[in-house]
DNA sequence: AAGTATGACAACCGCGTTTAT
DNA sequence: CATAAACGCGGTTGTCATACT
């Protein structure tokens, strides 16, 4: 049954990779592709695990990798994504052409978690760090915040199951009483509403930073569940699953965007300032930095 | 100059999901 | 369908470099 084991753990290699090393993994990957990282220490001669080879060639042998610093476009988008994503290194690397999700994770806990505490900010919630008298752009609206979803939120111990496909982020809406919880499916679409945030995220600040980008939500009320997509237009961003990379395997469902996000080349994504057609129900998102969905 | 603290980043570990058998 | 391993991801650790005392 199953599997033959992946490789013998007796003869591999750990630690840090030598030169020789790693220019057989380079020309391997070179000549035969990435893939079957089972079948490839052996195939390159190497005494690694499959899984150590594809973690130095993912996160280091790569030949489209950029390297060097991030320049502060990079931490803004970076700061953007995560307030959406949450912990998400992945999805957030997909948006970061040339950079890795084990790079941007780094780079998080080493540079960017400062940063945000000395703005105020607590990095893991994106929300003031005392409670609201932080620096905090303040949306001119009232707050409609974007959060992580409550599993992904800042406990760094146990995995938390993964979530069956949908909830790649939580929108809340700040509307006193009835604080509605929306959950995005794979195809962008509102899937329930719940009317109560006894669930223990609450909500009271919109996610502010970085301070040029102001995130601004609403939400669909009930009635247009499922169906709901949200349009990017003129400009705009759509927030569903493909314009934010957010596709797995079986993510069929057809993005009703009216227009497809583009990003010409590195061209910013402008700001974002005119409501979807359908008033104060829509989901609005301001983006006047450096989004390049 | 030596010792210590801190920062940066590569690599490892363990878990959940997917997939081959 | 059940099982077990591959795969992929996020969290954590180890190690080296640099700054500070």
């Amino acid at each position: 049954m199953g599997r033959s084991p992946c490789c013998e753990k007796d003869h591999t290699n750990k630690g840090a990779w030598s030169k020789e090393e790693d220019d057989r993994l380079t020309n391997y990957i070179n000549i035969h592709g990435e893939g079957c990282w089972r079948s490839l220490p052996k195939a390159a001669g190497l005494l690694r695990c499959g899984k150590s080879c594809r973690l130095r060639w993912i996160n280091y042998l790569r030949p489209d990798l950029k390297r060097g610093n991030f320049t502060p476009q990079e931490d803004e988008l970076i700061i953007s994504l995560h307030t959406f994503l949450g912990n998400k290194w992945s999805q957030i690397a997909a948006r970061l052409p040339g950079r890795t999700d084990n790079e941007i994770k780094n780079y998080w806990n080493t540079h960017i978690k400062r940063k945000l505490f000395t703005r105020g900010i607590d990095p893991s919630t994106h929300k003031p760090l005392n409670g609201g008298s932080a620096a905090v752009v303040a949306s001119s609206q009232p707050e409609l915040p974007v959060v992580p979803t409550s599993n992904e939120s800042s406990s760094s111990s146990s995995k938390k199951k993964k979530n069956n496909n949908k909830s790649e982020f939580e929108l809340f809406s700040n509307n006193n009483m009835n604080r509605e919880k929306v959950v995005v499916t794979d195809s962008g679409c509102v899937e329930e509403s719940v009317s109560n945030s006894s669930s223990g995220v609450t909500i009271e600040e919109i996610a502010p930073y970085p301070p040029h980008i102001n995130l601004e939500l609403s939400l669909a009320p009930p009635s247009q569940q499922q169906q709901i997509s949200l349009y990017s237009w003129q400009g705009g961003v759509c927030l569903c699953r493909h314009a934010l990379g957010l596709h797995g395997n079986n993510h069929q469902l057809p993005c009703s965007c009216k227009k497809p996000i583009t990003h010409p080349h590195g061209t910013p994504s402008a700001t974002i300032q005119q409501p979807a057609p359908t008033g104060n129900d829509v989901f609005k998102f301001f983006g006047a930095g450096n989004f390049k969905f």
